[in-house]
DNA sequence: TATTAAACGAGACGGTACGTCGGGTCTTCGG
DNA sequence: CCGAAGACCCGACGTACCGTCTCGTTTAATA
């Protein structure tokens, strides 16, 4: 029986060697075409290799995407006192990175994985929304300390106003995504959050 | 060289035996489990019966959900001149669709797609998104009109923070969609369109 | 139930073209290649057509055999008097015809087709094979009358040792079949038969 | 690029699964009816594992053969010192084994394949006909030395004169091939030879 | 000459098998 | 024991043809 791998044994070299090659073909090719074989062969790995730390193909990917950042937007969002001008920052940067060629191929994997495997849905949101929206979350009860943002306001519900309708014409190819959008968007939530 | 197949001789035994065995397999089977060759099977038809028609498994199966219904919501929208019970009939509505077992492989299924087939993607935004969205436009005009919402709304933006919210939180698998969350929501957004 | 075609009505022009389509793609592609499909689209005929009028592919490639000529040495034979000269006209022509390309392919074919359908066997053996047998026959008994061949004579197996060797190596593939080869194999044969 | 297999790693149970199963449906079905899919189903094996070591359903078939025995009469001759006799054994044993029935089926289809592979013609020769027409040569060239025969033989041809009508008449399927008619061929054959 | 039943061209259909790709497992060898 | 290599069993892919079955449309015998 086999039982876990010992994970000190483990080789870094071949881990990162999967990692950047996963990099590489999700840049390379569509998503569909992104198999374990072919991330194997660039690697120089065996797929043993993959099999032996990985449980599915999303999972690599989605290492893959944690280690080329800490997702969309990062973890940290600015604070200068100035609530609007910070979230116009986080709204312009969010379009931006869902645009970027070396961003978006990851995410639309995830969104596909997610959509399929709910282990790995976990693990988006616990290892990338969840951190996301727990800043975005503080910089706003900063805004409500501020005086900047109403003291009742629903936090989680202005997230989503925030976010939900750029992931939603982003991830059904609405189009219309720029940084117009992104104030307009800004200025709607602001007149119900102050 | 083959040509276009002739649609006057095409078989409706086989039309429908085909998207009523992929209903069925869509509520049987995880997606990644659904193969044409099983629809072929379960439908009593050859392969190729299929890509006569069909250039993807994706199109199939948005053929199969068109045939279920025109959609999510359906293109009509209640008008009882009360904008505010409306929409909130709209929100509940959604809500309960994308969690009905009936429309909710289909949806996942078509976000798996929509990521990776750009023709698929304009198919689903031409016959169900567009509609949709036009419905709702057409019944917050309405609302313009009888004095209950601001007569220079965004409203395209403006649908975006009733629909954004819900589909982000539902593609991601965020929880927490039931009908306090679509009364919620439309209050806030209320508070931004009167 | 659709009864035997009747032949009367039958379309010359189809026949014609089935069977010319026929040879040309016999020419042209390696008989594993030769398609029903392909032939009726070269015809511009029906599938159906085909299949009203013959059995099997092998059956099409038969007629077309025997549209061109009669077999690999004609059905007739010259009595010039001199036996050992006619006989050596014999063997070398079906030499010659055997590596002719136009007659190759065609009994190569019937060779593939012989093998697996016994009905095609038996129609070949009555309309090529016994044909080409009698017509060498009657030449030995000839040859008899004319004391140049001994009267006891088994003309059946001095037929097959006149035409066996030739037939082994070709199909075969055993190679060495020429005029020199053809004149050795009469001597020897005919060492037997005075 | 995949590169050749590594013979090394070769599985035997597969190898002598596959060639088992491809004898027994040999027996059990017309050969145009033996499949790849067929022989993989039947042995146990995927069908990968089948088209990685052959190149093609005949070469299968021929190694099947092969593995039964190493031919349709052996590579061996015996050597009574009786020319006659031996020859006599070759004749009616080669007669018997075209006939039977775990024999005939491998060669009816080995001559369906040779007549369209000439890769798969050249293997035959090499492997079967050769040494089979070595050993025969070599018995005739000790008939020589034993005085039995004319020292200056066309060995070759008797070779042919022998084989070649049993040969012609079996794939032709002329019928007639007993004992006497091996004798008679004998006989004819010996006339010419002593 | 008009009628009419068939053969015809076309090609969609339910199937079988093809040869290929990739998944996930297993085995062998080297470090 | 991990890792590389890659063979293995398997399921599915998308394609090619099979032989059957409609469809209109000629077309030729007969009424």
């Amino acid at each position: 029986m086999p039982g876990p791998p010992n994970a000190v044994r483990r080789s870094e070299r071949a881990r990162s060697a999967i990692l950047t090659a996963t990099t590489e073909l999700i840049h390379e090719l569509p998503y569909a075409k992104l198999s374990i074989e072919a991330i194997a062969a660039r690697a120089g790995v065996g797929k043993q290799t993959i099999y032996r730390w990985w449980p599915s193909k999303g999972a690599v990917v989605f290492d893959a995407m944690l280690e080329q950042d800490s997702g969309p937007d990062g973890p940290g969002l600015p604070d200068t006192g100035d609530i609007r001008a910070d979230l116009r920052l986080l709204l312009r940067g969010s379009i931006a990175a869902l645009t970027e060629p070396g961003v978006e191929g990851f995410l639309r994997a995830m969104y596909v994985e997610i959509q399929q495997d709910s282990d790995l849905g976990e693990l988006y949101r616990e290892r990338l929304l969840r951190p996301q929206r727990t800043a975005i979350t503080r910089r706003l009860e900063a805004g409500i300390q501020a005086g900047q943002l109403r003291p009742d306001l629903d936090l989680e519900l202005t997230l989503d106003l925030l976010v939900g309708p750029i992931q939603y014409r982003w991830s059904l190819g609405v189009g219309g995504l720029d940084d117009a959008y992104a104030d307009a968007l800004l200025e709607a939530v602001m007149a119900t959050a102050m």
